[in-house]
DNA sequence: GCGTTATAGTTACATATGAAACCATTTGCA
DNA sequence: TGCAAATGGTTTCATATGTAACTATAACGC
């Protein structure tokens, strides 16, 4: 526990509120790729994280999509029917279940993933370079506590 | 450098990716706390945060408000709209200015602020009792080299 | 088999957000 | 002074996002 102790009531100073200053970090850290693969490829974040997985993935459908990104199936079915458009996903129907979608990369889907991943790694790596080891080691340990919990 | 070089074209596993799994967490923890006072006072976290640094500084413009929230002043203003509205914030001229506002907190917006301030910080105790000393500091240690860089 | 319930995915609507245009006032400077 | 440029703040518009309703298909219980 802090030693020093303030009490409840007293005003929040934000920028040593944990929750804020994870928010503040991780926007500007997210918001600085997306702005690179958003202005060479025109593509939100949604949509690069759905390529991402499909990428890993072969065949998955939207919901287990969703599932992979922890995005609701609302902001995937509107992602893929922007990547499908535009032809960087296809989407076949299952056999023997006519609702569920078949999706992958085609091509040129796999083309900009060619790009887009290494720029990510890229921010990334530049990212860590500013820890040390034993910092990095510590901080992937304490995500991994942290998100123990939180996913209730 | 890690042991195990992926190359730089391969697929990205997001929930390995840092930047993701900030996001996650970020998300996850905010939106619990949001929820929380979203629902008992139908307050916004813009709207939050704008009356957490109203209560620590007195009198600021709504401008010097959106240097403190990181916000831009779009958000600013629309969040000041309403809190005015409802009585939680008050607003007045600046003698010698007349575009600038003079921000505060009412009667009311104080009692808000009792309400939620300790319900936020329960909730970043919570987070960081999963946490041992150690490991809190450490993390506290990474936030700030982390924060040193990133707004550019 | 056949009606009920569950599931995959999309659409519609309402709200949130950001960028740019906009007013009012103030500042800088010839 | 007086006028161009800058600043505080709001409004407008276009886009993003979340919730709930909806369609189509499949699974379940009898």
């Amino acid at each position: 526990m802090p030693d020093e102790h303030h009490p409840d009531h007293a005003p929040l100073e934000l920028e040593n509120f944990l929750p804020y200053r994870l928010s503040i970090l991780s926007n500007a850290v997210s918001q600085a790729i997306a702005d690179d693969y958003q202005r060479r490829f025109d593509l939100s974040m949604t949509e690069w994280r759905v390529m991402a997985v499909l990428a890993r993935f072969e065949g998955l459908s939207a919901r287990e999509v969703a599932e992979r990104t922890l995005m609701d199936k609302v902001a995937v079915s509107r992602a893929l029917a922007k990547l499908v458009e535009t032809g960087w996903v296809t989407r076949a129907i299952h056999d023997g279940d006519k609702r569920r979608s078949v999706l992958g990369l085609s091509e040129a889907g796999w083309a900009i993933h060619e790009v887009v991943a290494p720029m990510a790694r890229e921010h990334e790596r530049n990212l860590l370079s500013k820890l040390d080891d034993e910092e990095r080691t510590w901080l992937l340990r304490i995500l991994d506590k942290l998100q123990a919990i939180e996913p209730k």
